[in-house]
DNA sequence: CTAATAGTGTCTATTAGACATTATGTG
DNA sequence: CACATAATGTCTAATAGACACTATTAG
């Protein structure tokens, strides 16, 4: 048989396949915590649990796995994040009572003030503060997830300024060493966070400053693909 | 309607599915160099081409993904690969002619010799040079799932001896200093390749030698989860 | 002995940690 | 001015690079 007459004699549902859910661990800072975006279910299994926002890839909308998790951020944020990654593909017969599911879960971040409106227009969707989240019982294994994204994004605070991205496009220097001590649980030497960032030239002096208290911080934004800067020297743990 | 109620009445074929298959970048290392374990194609599409070995979920056999990929490397290896690690999901309507397809990538690392009578029986899988890959063209994308693959290794050489897993359970310190070496592709310090697996205690001394040439060298095996051990200073590029 | 390869000693270079000091804003 | 916070200076500690040196085998 040639390739030709296969391809048209071939049925997709003539296979069993499994369902494919793709989910986003959505971060933010914001009142001196990481944050995670959760939706309330509305639907059938685990109706009025958090979970992720997420959904089933939309055969025909969709030309690929980021364009569904791309669109399914946006409906509950209003905005695509400056940053989105690929974190772990969950799939088995058990995590989901529907059947064996595969859930492509991608990790992004964004700043607070960027989604804030968009968030607020979403009743169903609202950022936790990942302490205390072990407290409340999530749907599917979306506890899990988030484990796996925070302990991604802890790691990546040792060697790479990726944390930045939770933060609004401009920020301090002091604002961005405060995610990292969040995410390492732990104080950081000022001069060394800062020195490491320079020398790498990773930001961009905007030229303003923002006073609070004190003497004034310098406002910088991430320069392009500074998210992609790994230091050859990770801080210690 | 109750969640049992809609369970009940819930059936997963009313719905359209992408095909989700699983696949492996199996490296190993031999006669100095890195190579992929690839499998001729026996059926449509892109029949005759080369992949690698993977294949479709089987919803009744396996319990997750983790034991299709495993099955799947077991039927052209004979043997389960010490390491085992997700590398990427690709999904799209584009990338099997089938349809819209999703497949989960994992890489693993494995000795030859632990592998070759498994490989030798099987008439369609064969060791591929990592260099001059690129001349041959594979199916699907899977000449892109083992860049990632390659990249996402050369990256483990510079703060892990992940890399150890492709040599066999016993190997010299010289040995895996070169397996580096291919990676990134240039001359390491032994010195400096030495003093950091010594002083992280990641080896364990056999009590055996082996001499080749010159001086004997000892035999190591790798420490239990000497694997999860990151160096908190990469070699340099 | 020589050749070859394994393994060590030791100095330098790079980069993080510690912590004191200076700078610049507000009230 | 005092206070708070930002930013810098500078010494120490940890660890990679360079490279000479010693050790142990075969022939």
């Amino acid at each position: 048989m040639s390739e030709k007459a296969f391809l048209e004699a071939y049925n997709p549902k003539d296979h069993d396949s499994p369902l494919v859910t793709v989910d986003a661990v959505l971060f933010t800072f914001h009142e001196g915590a990481l944050k995670v975006l959760l939706v309330e279910r509305a639907n059938h299994p685990d109706r009025g649990k958090w979970c992720l926002p997420g959904g089933f890839v939309d055969m025909q909308a969709d030309e690929n796995l980021e364009e569904t998790v791309i669109r399914k951020v946006k409906e509950k944020t209003g905005v695509a994040p400056p940053y989105i990654d690929q974190l772990a593909t969950m799939g088995n017969s058990k995590r989901d009572k529907r059947g064996w599911s595969v859930t492509v879960c991608y990790t992004a971040l964004i700043g607070y003030q960027v989604c804030e409106a968009g968030i607020s227009t979403v009743q169903d969707a609202q950022w936790f503060d990942i302490a205390g989240l072990d407290r409340i019982s999530l749907a599917f294994d979306h506890q899990e997830l988030i484990r796996i994204g925070v302990e991604r994004l802890r790691q990546k605070a040792l060697y790479s300024i990726v944390p930045a991205y939770t933060l609004p496009d401009k920020f301090t220097l002091p604002e961005l060493q405060h995610v990292h001590e969040v995410l390492l649980g732990k104080p950081l030497q000022k001069k060394s966070f800062r020195r490491r960032i320079e020398q790498a030239d990773l930001l961009i002096d905007t030229g303003q400053q923002r006073t609070e208290r004190g003497r004034p911080a310098t406002l910088y934004r991430m320069r392009k693909h500074s998210g992609d800067h790994r230091f050859v020297a990770n801080l210690r743990e």
